[in-house]
DNA sequence: GTATCTCTCCCTCTTTTGGGGGAGGAAATT
DNA sequence: AATTTCCTCCCCCAAAAGAGGGAGAGATAC
């Protein structure tokens, strides 16, 4: 039996969630609020709740800090976006704080629930694009991206900063001299427009589409 | 029109693969072969692929190695991984390297197809498993694994140089002296067996069970 | 030709970082 | 009472990074 929370503020929503998740053999909807106050005090101690399915848009606080509160009442308790947001930022946001999965509300509630069952089998349910995005995470960045602003021997540059040798040491794999590595470095943080190689591996100039 | 390779040395399981896709509306199977040399060669200047399934442990160049030579000829095919290694670090060798999915043997030939279509449709096809591990690369490390080893302090100032903070700024930040931020580094460095904030910023030493 | 871009290298300068040491106070544990 | 842990701060110093400037060689484009 999975026991479910849902904190969706639109009243309608939650009610289809609820009813829709309460008639599902298997599930059991536990607690469902309309914000982050009320629905950490719905909470019983006694329940323990599996997993919940969050909104992000909620008055008060957002369902983002929302999964903060959660995890520090419940580690073990797994939290699920469902938003119409899709773009990085929030998607990011989310994971970061903890979230196991992220659904998009369009999501019919037949694949939500998949979902939820991939979850408990030690999955994380992500729309496809929201999959995707995070997938692009990972992926270099494409030649065309970096080419239009960087020279190719700025991009070598770029890759040994990234992966974190020092000027020294990117100057001995490139052949050049310190000098050298300092000037295309120069270079690089005008072109990305930042000023510090803390930057550069954090990869905070990337474009997230 | 799916245009699809298959990079598996496995004959049975190439075979398997390429009749299926073969049969299936909406796909074509142009290239099938069992290693990344004879998959480059076999690939026909005129023909595109829009997909290549992959697998890792090939003979000769790995499957990672592939990937990268497929990017480079053709940036737009998306290389979906079809692997039994779950481990963290191959699974993020792939991504790292440009693979838009990242799927387990064992799964149905079903399940590859849909894997697919949601590729092609802006998804990024992955395993629950898998799923599961990069989206765990997002949320935090969990208190309990950093609280072993770092004092409450430590974690503030591990948190800030995370950020990108400087030393000067961590001090202002906590509204302690720069001498005691670099005090706390220090300490944090020996704890965690590092010897730089690049380290810390590119998560290095982060335990990836 | 001239201009532009890229890569190379050099100079000076300040700031930041990392490594070594020590030390005092508060709190908890033994 | 003694020990340990944690937080705080100080000293020293060497290395690295960042910001500013300039400059020459080669390729390419106009």
């Amino acid at each position: 039996m999975i026991y479910l929370g849902i904190l969706e503020d639109d009243a309608e929503i939650r009610q289809t969630l609820t009813e829709y998740f309460s008639r599902q053999p298997g599930f059991t909807c536990a607690v469902s609020k309309g914000d982050v106050v009320s629905f950490m005090e719905a909470w019983d101690e006694q329940v323990k709740l599996d997993m919940v399915l969050s909104d992000i848009g909620l008055p008060g606080e957002s369902g983002i800090q929302g999964i903060q509160r959660i995890k520090r009442r419940s580690p073990r308790c797994q939290v699920v976006m469902l938003t119409v947001y899709d773009d990085p930022e929030k998607i990011f946001q989310a994971l970061c704080a903890g979230a196991t999965g992220y659904l998009l509300k369009q999501t019919p509630l037949q694949k939500i629930r998949e979902g939820l069952i991939s979850l408990r089998d030690g999955g994380a349910p992500m729309s496809p694009g929201v999959a995707r995005k995070v997938v692009a995470y990972f992926n270099p960045r494409s030649a065309e991206d970096l080419e239009e602003k960087l020279t190719p021997r700025e991009a070598q540059i770029l890759q040994a900063i990234e992966e974190g040798l020092t000027n020294k040491e990117t100057a001995i794999r490139l052949d050049i001299s310190l000098e050298t590595v300092k000037t295309h470095i120069k270079n690089i943080y005008q072109k990305l427009e930042v000023n510090s190689r803390h930057a550069l591996i954090s990869g905070k100039y990337k474009k997230q589409p």
